[in-house]
DNA sequence: TGTACATCAGTGAACGCGCGTTCACTGATGTAC
DNA sequence: TGTACATCAGTGAACGCGCGTTCACTGATGTAC
């Protein structure tokens, strides 16, 4: 039966909401239309109500997971001790972001399979452009670099969790993450009183 | 009809390698049995013969990505003008490695396909931990911390190339490289005479 | 070296399953008067 | 405010397709004598 608008709004956001999480956590596929619509406390069929295709509910699950981790970011970083870099490497590196992937970083979580899914390519680009000019923000050195280093930092950042996470439960998980802290830390102190 | 041994080995080889190469192309998943065995001259039945499950091909050839890597890093480190850091970092972090991930690192292709797919990841660990040592080999400073070191500037290869490869045709994509080039430079720069 | 038989690499059809998508239908919602 | 009708959110069955896997079959290879 059919549903008052503001209804079906509140079931577009579960769904989106859901598949948030869920792409992040198995990515782009391996998450079926059903479970997401059942998720969602919907069936099957009414998904085309919502969306023109699939793939039209990837993109907007992608800018979903990048507004999400943007939010818990700014949650985890209020709450850490100090702030600035070294706040967000704690809040980055550890092993609650490497265990938790639908709560995590789409950059960490999805690289993969954004190189993949072209349609997707654009809604990527412009979050990971304002992932990165935050991060280069939090930054010192000069201020012309700040972008081009703060891409760096952040892609060093997704390739230490997600190589974290491919490693499993080893040892040289933690050591992956404790040694990117390091890395990033000697390069911005580097940076920052530049020829030393 | 029957064939000999050495031409099945043969025909082993042709899938292994059709495989390693296509499965960093496009992942574990948008690879079929039937493609695979038609690249290697064959077709869809005979594939049971060779291995026991789509899975244990995919761990075989996981092994066989990172062993045709070391192998084409080796020939491109010795073309490649001086040696060490420098030269691996231009081997690296450059566009064609970008453009033809089939032929590229498994570590930057892979590392979202290995984290979901828990029987590849004992050989992952192996290769990685191989990989990393050989990286910390190139780096100066304290030789304690050289194998710890090695897997950072790993992470931050592949997350760059990872970063590069999503991002597409942008011009974000080749600051990535560059940016962290200079990140690493700096950072091992850092590390070579501790404290400064 | 030659012969007879078992083995088995490779073939191609078929099976079964999951999944994205479509469709006829239902009945509450939204709208026009 | 009330009534009549069109709209459309959500349902559940069905369709079509791709893919991993199985299977009966073929005929060259490997082996035992």
């Amino acid at each position: 039966m059919r549903r008052s608008r503001a209804e079906k709004e509140k079931s577009h956001e579960r769904i989106v909401k859901a598949a948030a999480q869920r792409f992040r956590e198995r990515g782009f596929d391996h998450v079926s239309v059903d479970e997401l619509m059942a998720e969602a406390g919907l069936t099957r069929g009414g998904f085309y109500k919502h969306f023109a295709s699939r793939d039209a509910l990837v993109t907007e699950a992608l800018a979903r997971a990048f507004e999400d981790g943007r939010v818990r970011l700014g949650q985890l970083m209020a709450a850490a001790a100090g702030s600035g870099l070294e706040a967000c490497l704690d809040v980055y590196l550890n092993e609650t972001h490497r265990d938790h992937p639908a709560q995590g970083c789409p950059v960490a979580a999805l690289i993969g399979d954004v190189a993949r899914t072209p349609p997707a390519q654009a809604v990527f680009r412009e979050n990971f452009r304002a992932y990165a000019d935050w991060v280069g923000g939090l930054l010192g050195g000069a201020r012309k670099s700040r972008r081009a280093r703060g891409i760096a930092v952040l892609c060093a950042l997704a390739g230490a969790v997600g190589v974290a996470r491919a490693l499993g439960d080893d040892e040289l998980s933690d050591v992956a993450l404790a040694a990117t802290r390091e890395l990033i830390l000697e390069a911005a102190k580097a940076g920052k009183h530049s020829p030393c």
